[in-house]
DNA sequence: GTACTATGTAACAATATGGTTACATACACA
DNA sequence: TGTGTATGTAACCATATTGTTACATAGTAC
């Protein structure tokens, strides 16, 4: 669930948002934001130490690419409690399709 | 978004956790975890900040609940990708129920 | 009113975070 | 081999975070 520490800096939701569209590498991520190549770099790591992405090397490039693992732990850790936030009738539809 | 750097830390987590089993108040919640009494305080004030939970008084109590929308929120965030990390078999039971 | 209870805030310290610039490393290609 | 390109790391700084203890505030109840 450290995922969700990383996730937690909107710039790297950004970066995250930009991988689910489609790998990426390193430097084409880093100009789409308003900071230096470096931080940039440092928020791939700290995404890749949380296991949310993973980097591929293809000659000087590093492709990053989204992993769904970490992503998937949170969508659980939110599924617990889906119920609560969803309102009945939400729940009543969910109820009937697992039914089915 | 703000609710997700809150859920970030591992003692908020299980805060919430704790209140969307029930409400609960201050003290209460104070004494589950391992830390000061100020410290929990301060937590819960930046669930409160987030919008996360919501503090009822009665008479010196402070009664926590869980303020749905902020979770529903990254629910939300969640929902526009979780096609990318649901399996195939998933996407295609999740379909055939919408056709339903 | 006084004493007790529940809780938030202030002040402080230690550590973490996120940014910068300068530097190191590694591959490509003429 | 030497030069340019892509990228990560180091060193540093400012600010945020998280914990502590001491204190303030507000309600309860005698």
């Amino acid at each position: 669930m450290n995922a969700m520490a990383a996730l937690a800096d909107p710039t790297r939701r950004e970066i995250v948002e930009v991988l689910l569209a489609a790998p990426a590498d390193a430097g084409t991520l880093a100009h789409m934001f308003p900071i230096s190549r470096p931080a940039v770099s440092r928020h791939l790591r700290v995404l890749r130490e949380a296991g949310v992405v993973r980097s591929e090397i293809v000659a000087q490039r590093r492709i990053y690419h989204i992993e769904s693992a970490p992503l998937k732990e949170i969508d659980a850790w939110m599924e617990r409690y889906r119920e609560f936030w969803t309102d009945r009738l939400d729940r009543l539809d969910a109820h009937l399709q697992k039914e089915t």
